[in-house]
RNA sequence: GGUCGGAUGGCCGAGUGGCUAGGCUCAGCUCUGCAAAAGCUGCUACAGCGGUUCGAAUCCGCUUUCGACCUCCA
């Protein structure tokens, strides 16, 4: 039995997971910033971090996930003008940063639920943490690796990288960043380049806003996670998860505002998901090429050939190593569509199954062979969380256990042992670790009622040769997305699309 | 410009120094009143050029090319 290794950022290597606390597994993985609508982009570590959850919990980890919400910042919402705090505009005409928050995150939510991740253990947000970012702004500053200007306080780099080694999570190296010329807002302010605001002066017309001891302001973007990880997690946690394009400079001043506060690093094992491209572009606001969940699962843009079921992005998201880019295409998605399909078909199939109950295997190279694809499931998930192999030999057993539906594979092939493996093992990994569900919700009792009297019907006028009625009742049904089988029993099975 | 990572069969994609991943498409067959589904069979690829090796798609070098990060970003 092979155990956990997953890739660690930090170190550029695989490694054995051992969590800090036995038994317990820490998990924290930057949430969204909740100032638009989520897109096909957020779906990929969302989708990542909650197989990586639930296989901790299969493993036996009692896991603490953690997702933070993005709701503080100098942001304003997508397509909106900004507006200002001493704008002439009469209270409810004014957009309220609260609505706005509130507003996309349900929405971010009610995505992440269709594509059935779990909901974190808690889901703190930056404002609702004020206070402990804060107290942790003061703690670095009065350890020496923060000063404060014009009511702005920012977080000492150079100072800190002459004792730690500041750019190794992201691979760079201080003096490059110094050189770059760019003309950042508080550039002026910062005694160098590579410095980042801790905490911000709020200008007149912003409107989030809170009081702290340097006066009106907001939080730096990156100080949210280091306060909210450690409050929640501990001054040192397992895993910490995230979008690769996070690596830098979020991640990298995680590290060092956490190792000043606490005087060591703050994670174990950092992983990064790659990103999801489209035309082998990065998705994301600055490319205009962006594809919101909405429109992912109504069809409604203009390079959806159709629309697409968020279980069919979740496998096709799933197929793919988290480590590797994914390019998203109309031809990708429907050749996922198809495959979950046959899959999760497969998968109900061996539900209904039942085993001869020989002990023994008729068919011992099958039994063998059934064995070792099942046993290999938990190998690739150890290594670095391989779901693509793990699909790959769900679609080795799907043929074996349609076969024994069908006749091809006889029903004693497989041992009572083996079958009952069987059984168990597509479902924990199918279901319970890589998170699918069916396609279609639960058929109600009437339709199921109304498409048996047909059934019924049809099958007398097959039994009279009557092959006009049967067709035309089975092409009435396929026209308005109800098709039937004719299974090879005798039976009649139908799906909806 | 700096740093890092890719280039795999018609398409998507995994992966390892030698043992045909897998999916989708396509073609043929079996079953079937027909269809669909299912099953079986076929389609042997790793950007280019050198090198290391008994052997490399897998290691090294160079070239071409794409991308990510360096700025808010999942």
């Amino acid at each position: 039995m092979s155990e956990l290794h997953i890739y660690n950022s930090y170190t550029r290597q695989k490694e054995k997971f051992e969590s800090i606390t036995p038994g317990y597994a820490g998990l924290y993985v930057c949430g969204p910033t909740v100032s638009g609508e989520s897109h096909l982009g957020h779906a990929r570590p969302y989708i990542t971090f909650d197989v990586v959850q639930r296989y901790l919990r299969h493993l036996g980890y009692k896991v603490r996930y953690v997702r933070n919400i993005t709701d503080a910042g100098h942001f304003e919402e997508e397509g909106r003008e900004a507006e200002d705090k001493v704008s002439e505009k009469a209270k409810l005409e004014k957009l309220e940063p609260m609505e706005m928050v509130h507003k996309y995150t349900s929405l971010f939510h009610k995505g992440m639920a269709m594509f059935n991740c779990d909901e974190p253990s808690i889901e703190p947000t930056a404002t609702g943490h004020i206070v402990e970012q804060i107290d942790m702004i003061q703690d670095i500053i009065s350890k020496g690796y923060a000063y404060e200007v014009n009511g702005s306080v920012y977080f000492d780099v150079t100072k800190y990288a002459a004792e730690y080694p500041y750019g190794k999570l992201s691979g760079r190296v201080l003096e490059d960043q110094l050189e770059t010329t760019r003309d950042l807002d508080g550039q002026d302010e910062k005694r160098n380049k590579a410095d980042f605001a801790l905490w911000k002066k709020a200008p007149p017309e912003h409107i989030m806003r809170w009081n702290s001891p340097w006066g009106e302001g907001f939080p730096g973007w990156h100080i949210e996670c280091s306060a909210m990880s450690s409050k929640y997690l501990g001054e040192t946690f397992d895993i910490h998860g995230g979008g690769m394009d996070l690596q830098f400079p979020h991640h990298e001043s995680e590290i060092a505002q956490s190792t000043i506060a606490h005087g060591h690093p703050p994670v174990r094992y950092w992983m990064h998901n790659n990103m999801i491209t489209i035309n082998g572009k990065k998705m994301g606001k600055s490319y205009n090429n962006v594809i919101k969940l909405s429109e992912l699962f109504s069809g409604s843009h203009p390079l959806l050939a159709q629309a697409y079921h968020p279980m069919v992005v979740r496998f096709n998201i799933l197929q793919t190593h988290y480590r590797s880019t994914l390019d998203f295409s109309n031809e990708a998605l429907q050749a996922s569509e198809k495959a979950f399909r046959r899959l999760w078909e497969a998968y109900e199939t061996l539900q209904k199954l039942a085993h001869p109950g020989n002990e023994n295997a008729s068919d011992a190279e099958l039994d063998s062979k059934v064995n070792t694809w099942l046993a290999e499931c938990a190998d690739f998930m150890n290594d670095d969380l391989n779901t693509a192999k793990v699909i790959a030999n769900f679609f080795e057993l799907a043929p074996v256990i349609n076969g024994i539906k069908g006749g091809q594979v006889k029903a004693d092939a497989l041992s009572a042992a083996t079958f009952v493996a069987l059984k168990a093992t597509f479902s924990a990994y199918l279901v319970d670790i890589l998170g699918m569900e069916p396609l279609q919700e639960e058929q109600s009792d009437k339709l199921d009622k109304v498409l048996s009297l047909l059934i019924d019907i049809r099958k007398d006028a097959k039994k009279r040769k009557d092959f006009a009625t049967s067709d035309l009742i089975r092409n009435q049904l396929a026209e308005n997305g109800i098709l039937l089988k004719d299974e090879k029993d005798g039976s009649v099975s139908y799906s909806v699309n």
